[in-house]
DNA sequence: GATGAAAGGGAAAAGAG
DNA sequence: CTCTTTTCCCTTTCATC
């Protein structure tokens, strides 16, 4: 039922990550609080997660807008070559950009998808021009623009 | 130069969010030592970043596939009819589904881009067909399937 | 597994230069 | 902005059940 890299989370660590992923300087008396626990379970549980690299990192998420960065704009593309070579000199390539805040290998119609900010469609003009397609094995690129956004969460979902 | 949602940040703000965006626990006292400063004045722009929700949330990051989420799919997807009341009755529609963690209303050729996980091809072909597809302004959906993550960052690039 | 207590340190707020 | 102090609370560890 469950792959190797899966690890054994019981109800009591789900609701842990459930509100780490909320908020990720609650404190652990607060956790335990909410849970009916002491501080040390809850202490030990949280080390635990985070040794096994379920959780994996906390951060503070930044309003783009506020530092300037209105644009964010959604790639879908396609390359010429598609060898283990020709891959990897292109991921490399994308990986050295900073716009770039997301790029997947994707099965399916597109080969990359890419997720950008940037401050304004000057900034997006640069980028495509000067930054991506400055890649040879680039084929071709189909760049859609956020108007709105409905949902915009980085929590896993858990039941 | 900037818009009325802009604000003001010096190079100490944009250090300070640098640091915040890779690692939400750091103390005021680290941050402190790595600018420079002292605790106070760092303390102080903190919780003006807060309230002035530029830093808008601190999160854990979970790995998804340890918690068997293990498919990422992303879709893209057109509406029959985009009267006012019809998009607002599909936004609706998809904010209340779980798997979807992201959802952007797009200028382009598709109109919504969609973020979703879930456990495995079975559960994805559940949520097309049982989640999502029971809207009836859905025109056609066109969904990718992430093979590898590149680059996959929640921080905002910043000079 | 869990509890509770103790030591060390950071957060928060206020006063002064 | 820096420095300092004070209070309070949290983290971390450890002995214990």
């Amino acid at each position: 039922m469950e792959n190797n890299s899966t690890i054994r989370l019981d109800a009591i660590d789900l609701q842990i990550i459930k509100l780490l992923q909320k908020n990720a300087r609650i404190t652990n008396k607060e956790l335990a609080a909410q849970l009916d626990l002491t501080i040390t379970p809850v202490y030990e549980r949280v080390k635990r997660l985070e040794k096994t690299a379920v959780i994996g990192q906390y951060v503070a998420l930044i309003d783009a807008d506020k530092t300037g960065k209105g644009l964010m704009a959604l790639c879908m593309l396609r390359l010429e070559k598609h060898t283990k070579d020709k891959l990897a000199q292109f991921e490399a390539h994308v990986a050295k950009i900073p716009e770039v805040t997301e790029c997947y290998h994707l099965a399916g119609q597109y080969d990359y998808h890419l997720k950008i900010l940037v401050k304004d469609m000057n900034a997006f003009q640069d980028f495509i021009v000067n930054k991506l397609s400055t890649n040879e094995n680039l084929a071709n690129i189909q760049s859609s623009f956020v108007m709105k956004k409905i949902t915009d969460t980085t929590a896993v979902p858990l039941e």
